[in-house]
DNA sequence: GTACGGCTGATTGCATCCAATCTCAAGCTT
DNA sequence: AAGCTTGAGATTGGATGCAATCAGCCGTAC
C-alpha cells in the first residue's frame, strides 16, 4: 500500500528530505506546464507517486503554499494557484526593482570567463528564432548565470521564487511575441553583457530594470493568456 | 496527554488552522523577543503548548523555515535563525527597493482621514523620546498604516516578511540610536505625511527610500549587535 | 593522560489510523 | 419544475506509534 512506486526510494530511510523531494517534484510540474493553473492537488496522489506517506506530502503542500504556488482551502484542498494580470503585473514590478539589486550583488565579481560565457548564451539566445521553449531555457540560463556571482541569499531565493511564480504564464506570454518583440529582447541581453564587460554596473542594472518593464508593459496588452486561468 | 494548554482550545476541533495558529505564536515569540536568535525550537513542547500532536507543529516549522525566521537542519533540529550583519544590509536593501513600491501602489488610495491619522502618529512618535518600546511599535504601526490602501497581496506578504526578519534585531539596533539619530527619524516621518497630504507619490517613495537607507547605513556602524547572536 | 568505541536517553522522520468535513447527487417537499 | 434536505463516498485534519538518528557519557585501550 505504502509504496507505489517500485524500487527507487529503497532505503525507506529517513533522509530527513521526503518533504523536498515531493515539493521539488510539484514545483517542477507547475514550471514546466505539466500542472497547470487551477489543477487539483490531491495528498493521496503524491505519496503514492512518491512512495511516501501524507504526513511528508502534507509539510510539502504547506510550503508550496507559502511560495504562493499553491492555494488551500482548509478541509478542501489544495490547487495551484492562478493569477490575475493585476497580480502577474505586480510580480514583474517587484523583479523590476530587486533584479537590478541583485545585479549589482553580482557584476562585480563575475570573472572574465563568466561574463564570456554569458555573451555566448545571448548569441544562442539570438538564434532561437521563434522556437519558445528553447528561448525560454536559454533565457532563464542567462538571467540565472548573469546572477551566480552574487553572495546574497534571501535576495537570490526571492528572485527565483518570483520567476516560479509567473512561469505558467511565461510560456503563453513569450510565444504570442512577435519577430520584433524578441529582437528587441536579444538586442537588451547583449546591452547587458556589453555592461558587465564595461565593468559599469549602474548601466547594467538600467538595462536589466528596463528590460523587465518592457516585457511587465507587453505583458498588460496580452491580457487573453489570464482568461484560461480559472480551469 | 495531548493538552497542556488549559482549555482555550476546548473545541479540539478541525478548523484545519492548528498549523496557523501555532506558527503565529512562533513568530510572535521571534519577534517580541521571548525566542531569541539562535534558540532552539523543539517539537514536543511546541505541541505540547498549544495542545496539539507534532503534525501540525511540523507544518508550522516547514513554514517559518520557509519565512527564514527558522533554520532546520535534518535529524537534528530547528533553531531561530541568526542573522550576519550582511544579511540584515542585504535585507534593507531589499526594503529600499520594495517599500517604495508598496507606497505608490497604497498613496493614492489613501483617503485623507487616513492620512490625517498618520499625521497623528508621526506626532506621537516625535513624543516617545528614548522610549525604544514605544518607538518601535508606533513606528511599526505608521509604515503599516502607510501601506494599508495597497491592493497588492505578495508584495504585501512580502514586506511584512522581511519586517519580521530584521525585528530580533531592530530593538537593540533602535535603543542604540543617539537623540540626533531619532530626531531625523521622527522629521522623515513627518515628511512622509506631508508628500502624503500634497498626493506627491514620488515623492513619499523618494522620502521612504533614503529613510531606509539611512538606518541601513547607521546598521552599519553598529556590528555589535550581531555579535550576541550565537548565545 | 588522551583517544576511541559502544551504550543510553532524547529527538526527529515517517507510516498508519481514526474522526471531522466537504462534495455531489438523488430523493423529497412545496 | 425548482429548491431544499439527506445520505454515501471521497478527502482532509490530526493523533498516535515506531524506527532511525543524534548527543552525550562512560568505560576501555594504548
Amino acid at each position: 500500500m505504502t509504496a507505489a512506486s517500485p524500487a527507487i526510494d529503497g532505503p525507506r530511510s529517513r533522509d530527513g528530505d521526503a518533504h523536498a523531494r515531493i515539493a521539488d517534484g510539484i514545483r517542477r510540474g507547475i514550471i514546466d506546464g505539466t500542472r497547470p493553473p487551477g489543477s487539483r492537488i490531491l495528498q493521496e496522489d503524491l505519496a503514492a507517486r512518491y512512495g511516501a506517506s501524507r504526513v511528508p506530502v502534507r509539510e510539502a503542500i504547506r510550503q508550496l503554499e507559502y511560495e504562493g504556488l499553491l492555494t488551500v482551502v482548509p478541509n478542501a484542498g489544495a490547487w495551484v494557484s492562478t493569477m490575475t494580470l493585476a497580480e502577474c503585473e505586480e510580480i514583474y514590478r517587484m523583479r523590476e526593482r530587486l533584479e537590478p539589486l541583485l545585479l549589482s550583488y553580482s557584476a562585480p565579481r563575475l570573472s572574465d570567463d563568466e561574463i564570456g560565457a554569458l555573451a555566448e548564451l545571448a548569441d544562442r539566445i539570438s538564434d532561437t528564432g521563434d522556437d519558445t521553449d528553447a528561448f525560454l531555457e536559454l533565457d532563464a540560463a542567462f538571467h540565472h548565470a548573469s546572477y551566480s556571482a552574487a553572495d546574497t541569499s534571501h535576495l537570490t531565493d526571492l528572485v527565483v521564487r518570483l520567476w516560479n511564480l509567473t512561469a505558467p504564464y511565461r510560456r503563453s506570454y513569450v510565444s504570442s511575441w512577435t519577430p520584433d518583440a524578441r529582437r528587441i529582447a536579444h538586442e537588451e541581453h547583449h546591452l547587458i553583457v556589453a555592461a558587465l564587460r564595461d565593468r559599469d554596473t549602474e548601466e547594467a542594472e538600467r538595462v536589466l530594470g528596463g528590460h523587465i518593464r518592457r516585457t511587465r508593459r507587453q505583458l498588460a496588452r496580452t491580457p487573453e493568456i489570464f482568461a484560461l486561468s480559472a480551469g
